[in-house]
RNA sequence: UGGGGAUUGGUGUAAUGGUAGCACGGCUGACUCUGAAUCAGUUAGUAUAGGUUCAAAUCCUAUAUCCCCAGCCA
């Protein structure tokens, strides 16, 4: 997936899948699993997970299976189905013929379930949960043993048959594996592996009034798929001696469970329980506003599958829980778009300025280079008039030398067009602010050169006042102000950090006629801005543009440095 | 204070007993019709203390710190 040249090292994962290979494990196949569980909506988290998973699979000539982990009744919907398929192809997997579901196994399990209470492995036990947790014991005590734990095999088979066929009450009686109550590993302390949960599921609807556990599905699930390496998050270490334990007590094909550290971003919350609050109280604007680390939410904001595939190859993979700088994604994320993203001109904050030897009614077409990284992209032309935009930011009064831009005396090129200088302000009589800006231009220096050789430090982006089409832009910035929101330090919470301005929306931008005919998703350079895309609230008659990202901007920088 | 993991520049990672490398960031400078991009240079690291060895990020011993586990969630 990698398209050039930087070198991607092999990681802890990728080396035990080769030593496998090579020691023709599994008649040398490879074939691994993506396993979401429909509850929500995909992270960035969970494309790193997706391109280990494929990226492993295809340079390996094996397959990776797509699996919801529907063992969850309450919680899973088709709704989330459908969304975690459309963002995975979004990032271009593909898994074929290979979609699978927890829930098409439910049989297989209850067999197994059976096989288990048959070889005295598994009791039905009728504790309350709150009762189960006391017996169970805590980190330094072992647990202690239900007073159901010695029910006979076949009092255990009919009871069980008696909870599938919904004669008892939610919680009235669980299955639990027979393992050891007084393990130092507390998921082996007879951890329940079916309960009863009178739901209608998403698939299975009420065909079912017993559910398994994860524990009891994942790993046979995996088996049944004839998975090879089973890969998932640190938090399962614990689970693997359990995993293990399932499919040789049932004496099923034994796929390798490997774990590896989740991602973390900074600035960023990265949990689905945080991320649901967020949406649910209304803190964003949904799964998929612009700010959510959704793979939606990016999606929308104008992230290309390429860039995040790319960041998750820099990221790597290890077992160190670590915090990756915010940073490393958006490099990722200029890196493309410089390639692909066509330039045009856009004012956010206009400012009117009059060229005042600049003969009235007059228009000129002039020519643009669509992209400088890419010729193939051809030019474009872009009006010019006698009132014409520029940024406000363009503009000082009291300039510094270094200021590179408009303030009275100073010339500077306006792109593809004219130099001119600026020779008076127009003030607003209350505020003090500049209104407008009167400026000459210099024929001669049409396109941009002068002929007597003559340098400018500065080159304007502008837009032809007559021409101009009106946009709504919205400007994104890091939802939290803290680089760890999650980080638990003085009793705060993430809540706590909420950045007040990760939204502003700007509603008076003049953007240059070409871009009047952009459609939803369509992407674009803004010189010397940025990079902004479509919005979908986007209409002919009101077009709506979302800044993905910023240029890199060493003015700003150095400016903010110095204050 | 039970069990399981982890620790290399500011950040993310590589080196699998033999030159501590790469990327992001930072800082210089060059170039530039985007203060972008590009290019060149530079900055900065093996958690600590012992030990083994000709040689240790790597092996051994101890210590420190961080993460995960007590759902009928996944």
């Amino acid at each position: 997936m990698t398209t050039d040249q930087e070198q991607i090292s092999v990681d802890f994962v990728r080396q035990i899948v080769a030593t496998d290979i090579e020691s023709n494990k599994n008649d040398g196949k490879v074939i691994t699993r993506f396993p979401p569980e429909p509850n929500g909506y995909l992270h960035i988290g969970h494309a790193k997970s997706i391109c280990l998973n494929f990226g492993i699979a295809a340079e390996n000539q094996g397959v990776c299976h797509l699996r919801f982990d529907d063992t969850n009744p309450c919680k899973e919907e088709d709704e989330f189905v459908q969304a975690i398929k459309k963002d995975i192809r979004w990032l271009g997997f593909d898994w074929g013929e290979h979609e699978y579901y927890a829930s098409d196994y439910y049989q297989q399990l209850y067999d197994w379930a059976l096989k288990l209470i048959n070889d005295d492995k598994a009791y039905v036990d009728d504790l309350s949960a709150e009762e189960i947790r006391q017996y169970r014991g805590t980190l330094t005590e072992p647990g202690r043993e239900s007073p159901h734990r010695n029910r006979c095999v076949s009092e255990n088979l009919d009871l069980f048959q008696r909870m599938k066929a919904g004669e008892f009450d939610d919680g009235q009686k669980v299955l639990r594996a027979k393992i050891d109550v007084t393990s130092p590993n507390i998921n082996l302390r007879d951890p329940v592996i079916y309960r009863i949960l009178k739901a209608h599921h998403h698939r299975t609807g009420d065909d079912w009034c017993i559910y398994p556990m994860y524990d009891f599905a994942h790993g046979q699930s995996d088996s049944i798929e004839s998975i090879t390496h089973s890969i998932c998050t640190l938090e399962f270490e614990d689970h693997r001696p359990l995993y293990d334990w399932f499919v040789e007590s049932l004496e099923i094909h034994h796929p390798q469970q490997i774990e590896f550290a989740r991602l973390n971003i900074n600035y960023m919350v990265m949990s689905k329980r945080k991320m649901a609050e967020l949406v649910n109280q209304k803190i964003v604007n949904g799964w998929d506003d612009p700010r959510m680390p959704t793979l939606c939410g990016m999606r929308r904001r104008g992230y290309t599958p390429k860039s995040i595939i790319k960041f998750c190859a820099r990221v790597g993979v290890t077992k160190f829980n670590s915090l990756t700088d915010i940073g490393l994604l958006e490099h990722s994320l200029r890196e493309d778009l410089n390639q692909i993203a066509p330039r045009a001109m856009g004012v956010l904050n206009p400012l009117r300025v009059v060229i005042e030897n600049y003969p009235e009614g007059q228009t000129e077409e002039l020519d643009a280079v669509n992209n400088p990284q890419d010729e193939s992209m051809g030019t474009r032309k872009v009006p010019f008039s006698r009132v014409i935009y520029v940024e406000q930011d363009d503009f000082m009064e009291d300039a510094p030398r270094k200021f590179f831009r408009l303030s009275v005396g100073r010339e500077v090129r306006l792109r593809y067009a004219y130099f001119i200088t600026c020779q008076s302000i127009i003030k607003d009589e209350k505020t003090g602010k500049a209104v407008e800006l009167r400026c000459t231009y210099d024929p001669l220096t049409r396109g941009g050169d002068s002929p007597d050789g003559r340098k400018v430090k500065g080159t304007l982006h502008w837009v032809s006042a007559e021409h101009a089409v009106d946009a709504e832009v919205r400007l994104y910035d890091r939802l939290f102000t803290d680089p760890e929101p999650s980080g638990g330090k003085d009793d705060k919470d993430y809540h706590d950090y909420l950045n007040p301005d990760s939204l502003k929306v700007l509603t008076n931008c003049k953007l240059e006629p070409s871009l009047g005919k952009a459609e939803h998703g369509m992407q674009f350079q803004f010189e010397r801005l940025g990079y902004f895309c479509v919005d979908p609230d986007s209409t002919a008659d009101a077009m709506v543009f979302n800044r993905t990202v910023a240029l890199r901007d060493s003015w700003a920088k150095a400016d903010k440095a110095k204050s």
